[in-house]
DNA sequence: ATTACTTTTGCAACATTGTTGCACTTTTAT
DNA sequence: ATAAAAGTGCAACAATGTTGCAAAAGTAAT
């Protein structure tokens, strides 16, 4: 909510080091519009860091869920920072046509299930393949 | 619909060369309630031909739309036989305890989704995660 | 500022998976 | 049975995931 944290305010509030890796990942996360994979993120910010940095990097930045990570059909993965809510369901919008991936808001959508007997559901993730505005 | 095909039957269907990888892959997601894994398939199959040859199967009959690939959270794919219906929204449920994924009856799940203007949706993924009959 | 402690980083190394080219084998239609 | 078309195994390489370990950097106390 407010105004856009900065990439320190939120390592320390999530009591993780300032170091420049982590520094750099969030802020080309925070600066996106969209949803980026660790390719993306390494070419914009000059490929500074080891890629096993880099991977722990983004690794330990998901597990303290400031960013969480998407999967795509074709096993591609983007990285997206993640607002502070924590719904049960969460969308993506994916273009087909320019692979630019973005979150939803969450309550674009309204999912009713209907589940047989016995399943219980925890959390849902939600899709959408489509035409993105850019593209339209 | 009705009885189910065998794998020579849908192979030709498609004008698919019948072939025992083909054969082997069908038949096991044909016998299994849920999707699996390449390395389900192989396992249960006896790993009998090579992993470039099992690896283009499974391309083969998905290009074909005899089965579809369901990507997890933890980077796995699974695969399922899909049926001839071709619906706008498929779903999936993920037992988180014990890491099945079943294809899910498609109007078991009710989708509204109010899009920013100029976004267009084309199809529609919904990946439940929770806990399945068997693990509850 | 120096020190001591903790965490992160870079590098080597290895595993897994995705992917292609090519010669050989199998399938399918004549 | 023969020939054309398609599939297979193998080698080879790319990309990504993953760990151990010693050097470097961050952090807090002196
Ligand atoms: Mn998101
Ligand atoms: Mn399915
Ligand atoms: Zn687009
Ligand atoms: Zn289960």
């Amino acid at each position: 909510m407010s105004a856009k944290q900065s990439s320190e305010e939120i390592l320390s509030s999530h009591k993780l080091k300032s170091t420049a890796c982590r520094k750099t990942v969030l802020n080309e996360l925070l600066e996106s519009e969209t949803a980026m994979t660790e390719q993306e993120i390494k070419d914009v910010s000059g490929n500074l860091f080891d890629r096993v940095t880099f991977y722990r990097t983004l690794r330990t930045l998901e597990a303290a869920g400031i960013i969480h990570s998407i999967i795509l059909d074709n096993n591609q993965v983007k990285y997206a920072i993640s607002d502070m809510r924590q719904d049960t369901v969460h969308s993506h919008f994916h273009c087909i046509k320019c692979n630019e991936v973005q979150c939803l808001n969450d309550d674009a959508i309204d999912v009713k299930i209907a589940l047989p007997p016995g399943f219980k559901t925890q959390s849902l993730d939600v899709m959408i393949n489509g035409i993105c505005n850019h593209c339209n």
